[in-house]
DNA sequence: AGATAATAGTTTCCAAGGAAACTATTTGTC
DNA sequence: GACAAATAGTTTCCTTGGAAACTATTATCT
C-alpha cells in the first residue's frame, strides 16, 4: 500500500490563521505599548467600558483568558490606576472590578489604535471580504462555543 | 461635536482572528503534547522534511520565529534526537540542520495530528468556505509580505 | 449543625518566544 | 592586508499566559 505524502503546513487553515493572527497581534501590541497597555489589558478595559463592572470570572469569559491570567492583568491595571476593585457583598469570594475615570477616558484612544491596526492589515481586502472573513470566524466561534459572549 | 462610541472589540477582524487562532493553536498544542512535540517544533520538522536541510535563518523565515527562538527550538530537537546539525563548510558561521531517521519517521504522524485538528475546527465550514477563508488569509499574508515562503 | 463539595480568586511554577546584547565569521573598503 | 560593517547563531533577560495548587467563602447533603 502506498505511503502518502504527509500534508503540508500550508494545507491547514490553522497555519494561516496563526500566521496572520500573530502578525496582527504583535503589531497591535507594539502600538499599544506606546500607551503603556497590553492587548489583554485593552480587552479588559473595553469590556468594562461596556459593562460598568464585572467579576474576574466574567472577564475571563469575555477575554478568553484563564482566571489566573485575568487576576494578573487586573492587578496591573490597578497599579496603573485604570481600574479599582470592590468586594462583592452578596458573595465575599467575588470581586467586582470597575473602571476609574482615567481608565474610562483611555478607552476611546485605545479604540482608535485598534481601528488603526485593523485598517492597516485588512484594508487590503474589500469591505465585503472583510465581512466574509469575520463571518467565517464567527461561525467557527459559535460552532465550538469558543466563548460565552457576555456583552455585544 | 458629538463624541462617538468607541469601537467594540467585536468590530475588529483581528479580535476574531486572535480568538479562533488561540483556540485552534492551543488544541493543537495539547494534541502534540502527547507526542512530546511543540507547535514550533512541528513547523520546523515539517519544513525540513520538505527541504532536506536548512539553516537556522531559513527556518526563521519559514516558521515566522526569530532566529533566537529557532535556535532554542532546534536545540530541543537535537536533544530529542529528531535533528542533527552540521556546520556549513562554505560559511562557518552557518549551521545546516537535518532530520534524523527518527525525525523523518515522526513527520507523517504529526501531519495526521495537524489534519485532525484542522478538521475538528473547520469542518463546520463548507469546503468552499474553508478555501475562501484560506484565500483571504493568504491575501493578507501576501499583501503585507508577512513571510518569505521558502518551500511550497 | 457539621462535613463535604463546589466556586472565586490568587499565587506559584513553568514553557514559549521576542528583543537585544554578544560571539564568531565573512564581506567590503581603503 | 587591516579595519569597519554586515551576517549567522547563541545567550540572556523579560513578559505573557496556561496549569495546577492553594485559600477563603458559599452551597449541598445527611
Amino acid at each position: 500500500m502506498a505511503k502518502h505524502t504527509p500534508s503540508h503546513l500550508t494545507d491547514h487553515v490553522g497555519f494561516w490563521l496563526r500566521r496572520v493572527s500573530n502578525h496582527v497581534s504583535h503589531a497591535f501590541i507594539r502600538k499599544l505599548k506606546e500607551r503603556n497597555v497590553s492587548a489583554a489589558e485593552w480587552v479588559v478595559l473595553r469590556t468594562l467600558y461596556e459593562n460598568g463592572s464585572a467579576s474576574i470570572g466574567y472577564l475571563g469569559q469575555a477575554t478568553g483568558l484563564t482566571k489566573g491570567a485575568v487576576s494578573k492583568v487586573t492587578k496591573k491595571l490597578f497599579s496603573k490606576k485604570l481600574l479599582y476593585a470592590r468586594a462583592s457583598n452578596q458573595d465575599r469570594r467575588s470581586v467586582d472590578v470597575f473602571l476609574t475615570k482615567r481608565g474610562r477616558d483611555l478607552v476611546p484612544t485605545l479604540a482608535d489604535v485598534a481601528d488603526e491596526n485593523d485598517r492597516q492589515y485588512f484594508s487590503c481586502l474589500k469591505k465585503s471580504d472583510q465581512n466574509e472573513l469575520m463571518c467565517l470566524l464567527k461561525k467557527v466561534v459559535e460552532t465550538h462555543q469558543l466563548v460565552e459572549f457576555p456583552t455585544n
